[in-house]
DNA sequence: GATAAGAATTGGACTCTGTCTAACTCCGGC
DNA sequence: GCCGGAGTTAGACAGAGTCCAATTCTTATC
């Protein structure tokens, strides 16, 4: 947990604790991210960070969300076939995710029993698990 | 449950009672799904329909698959950033993805509890539930 | 503080999945 | 057999994500 504080000096702390030199605009990614502590896609997260001054390209933001995620820094989330969110929350969670309004929110798995699981396949081992409940307004 | 009749005739049997016509095309891709009985992507469904003699279109693939999807006569599998997958196996079940050769397995919802989930957020109704199990090979 | 070499960034072309449209073909009911 | 609506089609289009060669930063060293 990176606590709540987002200053960009501090910022710049975190992403050398996990190894990744501080660039003016992975520092501004990741303000984007763990500031408003939202799935976030690629799209969201260039719309952001060129807000007041555009001075972060699309490949950039595409390099560095991989290398975010690559460091455990951040979690991609597959629930929409046409974009990838990006997690600021690497806590284990699940999500609800909305078909309707594309909402995601956040379920803590610490809460959420799993039994009956079957072994893993011969040979694999396990790389993290999504457990995805779809919801859509209640049809009145 | 289609049973084991793969037959074409059979197919366009299964098609009309789910109140969809029954064209040549459609019962192709009803062909090839069920044949396999495996979680095949757009491509790979037009691929196959296409083997011996060239006579469905990409477009009508996109069609038939979103229609049976809405028919629930295939389900669709969310797992891979890039492509959606179509699941002949409508029983409630999951999957193990493995994230290094993209393979799908089914794993048999009946013999899986969840407990601990939280209520549904207000005014909003469950539409289905994924859990997706990552592997990959275990390293030596 | 200047220097240098590797690391990071960039615009834009490119790929791939999926959608759309307007013309055409097919099909069942009469 | 005719007709009208349902289904199909080629190909243009859209959007997410990748790639590349040229340029600009970052940082270690002096
Ligand atoms: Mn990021
Ligand atoms: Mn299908
Ligand atoms: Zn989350
Ligand atoms: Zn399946």
């Amino acid at each position: 947990m990176m606590n709540t504080d987002y200053s960009r000096a501090n910022l710049a702390e975190v992403l050398r604790g996990h190894g990744i030199t501080p660039t003016h605009q992975r520092i501004e990614i990741a303000h984007a991210l763990f500031s408003k502590m939202a799935h976030l896609s690629a799209d969201q997260v260039l719309a952001i960070v060129n807000e007041r001054h555009a001075e972060t390209s699309k490949a950039t933001v595409y390099n560095t969300l991989k290398l975010f995620v690559e460091s455990g820094l951040v979690r991609e989330v597959i629930v929409d076939p046409s974009k990838v969110f990006f997690d600021p929350n690497t806590d284990p969670h699940h999500h609800f995710y909305d078909i309707e309004t594309g909402e995601i929110t956040d379920i803590d798995a610490a809460k959420v029993s799993i039994a009956g699981l079957p072994d893993l396949p011969a040979g694999k081992v396990a790389a993290g698990m999504d457990v995805i409940i779809r919801v859509k307004r209640a049809t009145a």
